[in-house]
DNA sequence: AATTAAATTTAGACAAAGCTAAAAATAGAT
DNA sequence: ATCTATTTTTAGCTTTGTCTAAATTTAATT
């Protein structure tokens, strides 16, 4: 039984399993020592309670993880930390495939949670430099730091803007397959001018003038784009 | 028990460790229907002949190495076509880190290794794109195409080269990183001309002009370089 | 406060991939 | 042809990560 490395064992070299786990701990909101059930956790990743169960325990051992029987897991430090750093992976990669390989952004997602895991630091660090430090992924959402900052933005769903206010897409909250297919479809692509021209009292609709097009879309979509306003 | 894509399953969903014996036993000749020992595969991987005999019966079960009890195993066709995929995918990741990303020579083959097992046809074939179809990886090794095709190189080894001949240097038999950092310490790179002037029958070193600076290099070195002859 | 429903954990099993130690087969040497 | 050394396989155990079914705890309702 080699015993070399017990430091680099128990706290830098993470399974695949282990570093999901912790990313959608994150997503859930578990970084803000927030409590997430193991049902919620489960049902996110598609696994079964006791199989989070399981992990809980094993997080909570590598201090990556503050576990309470029955009352659900939330992030350490180092758990937030480790996070960040697989999200920032995940973020950049998905920018690498948009932008140097012309991949569409409902292509990148599958193939990024599998570089997501990819462990070499310097691999990581050139691929940011490559694509000159960018902010934010093919979806908007914001790339984490180095260093495990996270740059929050002031945007709003679309959904709960005013009428006549007006503002820049500037991300999807659904990344679905789907959703960003439908969104190509009708032109809508982060950066567009989005204008709220009226809104629809019987189903919560939409009549928005889009880089001066207009058009009606449905509260489903609107509750799904995050847009900058403008002062 | 999902039942669902049963042969997407059994003839596609290559796991980590299956590809990576599938590599090994293609490097050590299993190829060309020759046989290749558990005891050949286990040293070369770094583990136990017992954990390759289990292998080599999981892998004979997916109709990708045909394996005979005490005899040893060789790869069928499905087998050299998977093989040459993961050996392409690798290839290409190294290149691209070189190419792309700066990264030396020596450092390349670590990553690559990681790399080669993601599961994304469009993206390697991207990359390929990318790096417009390079020939040869880093190290002057072929890369396999698309449809499986290897391109074989006249080449020798710089120590089977007869005195006064002369060629290009344009690959490395060893590519441990001690020995590419050598290479790199002495100024000696692929591309470079190299011209034998004289050979020590003491010791087999070797007195060779590259690229107009004379040098002796010893026997160990000139094993490991290959050379293509001028004609 | 007692009962019931829901969430969570435990216990026991399984598959993948590895290991060690013992058994079996092969190959080499008389 | 027999014996011996080496190679290879088998049997049984381990770890990781998963599952199902049963037990337990918590939460909700009367
Ligand atoms: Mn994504
Ligand atoms: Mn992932
Ligand atoms: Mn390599
Ligand atoms: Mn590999």
């Amino acid at each position: 039984m080699s015993n070399k490395n017990v430091f680099l064992e128990k706290y830098f070299l993470m399974t695949r399993s282990e570093e999901n786990y912790l990313k959608t701990i994150f997503h859930l909101g578990g970084g803000d020592s927030k409590s997430i059930t193991t049902n919620a956790i489960a049902e996110q990743m598609e696994t079964k309670p006791s199989s989070v169960t399981d992990m809980a325990k094993k997080l909570s051992e590598k201090g990556l993880v503050d576990y309470v029987r029955y009352q659900g897991v939330s992030l350490t430090d180092a758990g937030v930390k480790t996070a960040l750093s697989i999200i920032r992976k995940h973020r950049l990669w998905e920018v690498f495939l948009v932008k140097k390989l012309d991949f569409t952004w409902d292509e990148v997602h599958e193939v990024a949670e599998q570089l997501e895991h990819i462990k070499s630091e310097k691999l990581i660090d050139k691929i940011d430099e490559l694509l000159e430090f960018p902010k934010h992924d093919p979806h908007g959402d914001p790339i984490p730091t180095k260093d495990g900052k996270f740059q929050e933005r002031d945007e709003k769903l679309l959904s709960e803007m005013p009428i006549n206010s007006q503002g820049v897409c500037v991300g999807v909250k659904d990344s679905s397959v789907p959703f960003l297919k439908f969104l190509d479809k009708n032109k809508i692509a982060l950066g567009n001018t989005i204008k709220v021209l009226d809104k629809e009292d019987f189903d919560n609709s939409l009549r928005i003038q889009m880089d001066g097009k207009e058009m009606r879309i449905s509260h489903q979509i609107a509750a799904n784009l995050y847009v900058k306003k403008n002062d």
